[in-house]
RNA sequence: GCAGGGAUAGUGAAGCGGUCAAACACGGGUGACUGUAAAUCAUCUGGCUCAGCCUUCGGGGGUUCGAAUCCCUCUCCCUGCA
């Protein structure tokens, strides 16, 4: 198993910056685990790398879907394993930096995604109603222990796979070093301020108003907190300050899940706020020279 | 100045004599999570020595066994007539 690098950590808290720094060190290439710059045209609100950023280090799994035909996670899976080996046979280090928690588990403990489902099928069990699908899913004599019956979209997966589980995930991967960053709140609170504030001088507003445009305003990666909020704003609904207090929210409310989610990773290095490069740089020579 | 309407928990908004610490939504806390994941779902969200008690429904004063709900009055906001 060629060795592997992951930065986690919340949204705002800086792992873009350490995980670009660490490649222009240590011959790194960067693969991005972030459900929403897998998008193309959706730049300045899902903080993709500069230009002159991808000109120094190569960058994975940024702008890779079209904004009018989703995304998904087994896609993510797909592309990500694809380009940690060709990361690797370049003689590069792959280095994996993101905030999607069920992106990066998917890499992490190798999910394996049932078939895919037709969309069909979908679309009609997302009209009914919570008892109406589980009363289609007991017609179907669909073994439901274990399944959240009060999670509609939990109980849709169980008819769409037609009863099938997915397997247990896997033990962690092999020859993986896994940094998380957090950061003190107040302090997180400030740097998606300042975020948020440098977003719309660099022209997120007139952003969302050509993507919008272009793409409609319900495509799916204008659904995102950030988008939606300046959505409405260039569209008169809203003021500008009330726009940006609400994506400031979004961040926040982002972030918590991050944890939440990261919490239950026992794997995570946990880097102290001090020298983050230089504790990095320690761990992964450790990692390689293994 | 006269005639109406309104002030409810962090915000919006129900309630309109008892079953109201007060619906609901949002916001917030905690958690779940293998093809939408910034999603979806669960749960908590006035205080406390927590099966009970205490303090709340703009301020003050009444009526009543009992008021967020009725009356008087004060303050502030909106609407119609001047």
């Amino acid at each position: 198993m060629p060795p592997l690098v992951v930065i986690v950590g919340e949204t705002a808290s800086g792992k873009s910056a350490l995980a670009h720094e660490l490649a222009k060190r240590l011959n790194g290439e960067i693969i991005s685990a972030d459900s929403w710059a897998v998008y193309k045209g959706f730049d300045i609100g899902t903080a993709k790398p500069s230009a002159a950023e991808r000109a120094e280090v190569a960058y994975h799994l940024i702008d890779v879907a079209d904004p009018l035909e989703g995304f998904s996670a087994v896609l993510f899976k797909r592309l990500a394993v694809n380009a940690i080996q060709s990361i690797v046979s370049r003689g590069k280090l792959p280095i994996m930096v993101g905030g999607t928690g069920l992106y990066i588990d998917s890499v992490l403990f190798d999910y394996s995604f049932l078939p895919a489902t037709s969309p069909e099928l979908r679309q009609e069990l997302n009209a009914l109603s919570l008892s109406e699908v589980l009363q289609r899913a007991r017609e179907l004599g669909l073994d439901m222990d274990g399944i959240d019956l009060r999670n509609k979209r939990r109980v849709i997966r169980l008819i769409e796979n037609n009863g099938a589980r997915p397997t247990r995930r896997h033990a962690l991967r092999e020859n993986t070093l896994i940094l998380g960053l957090r950061r003190k709140q107040e302090d997180l609170h400030e740097r998606i301020e300042r975020r948020v504030d440098a977003m719309v001088a660099a022209g997120f507003a007139d952003e969302v108003q050509r993507l919008g445009e272009r793409y409609g305003w319900d495509c799916e990666p204008m659904k995102a907190p950030g988008y939606r909020a300046f959505a409405d704003y260039v569209q008169g609904k809203v003021t500008l300050s009330v726009a940006k207090e609400r994506f400031r929210q979004n961040d926040l409310k982002l972030a918590k899940k991050q944890r939440t989610w990261f919490k239950r990773n026992s794997g995570i290095h946990w880097l102290n706020n001090r020298d983050e490069i230089a504790q990095s740089v320690e761990l992964i020579t450790t990692l390689l020279n293994t």
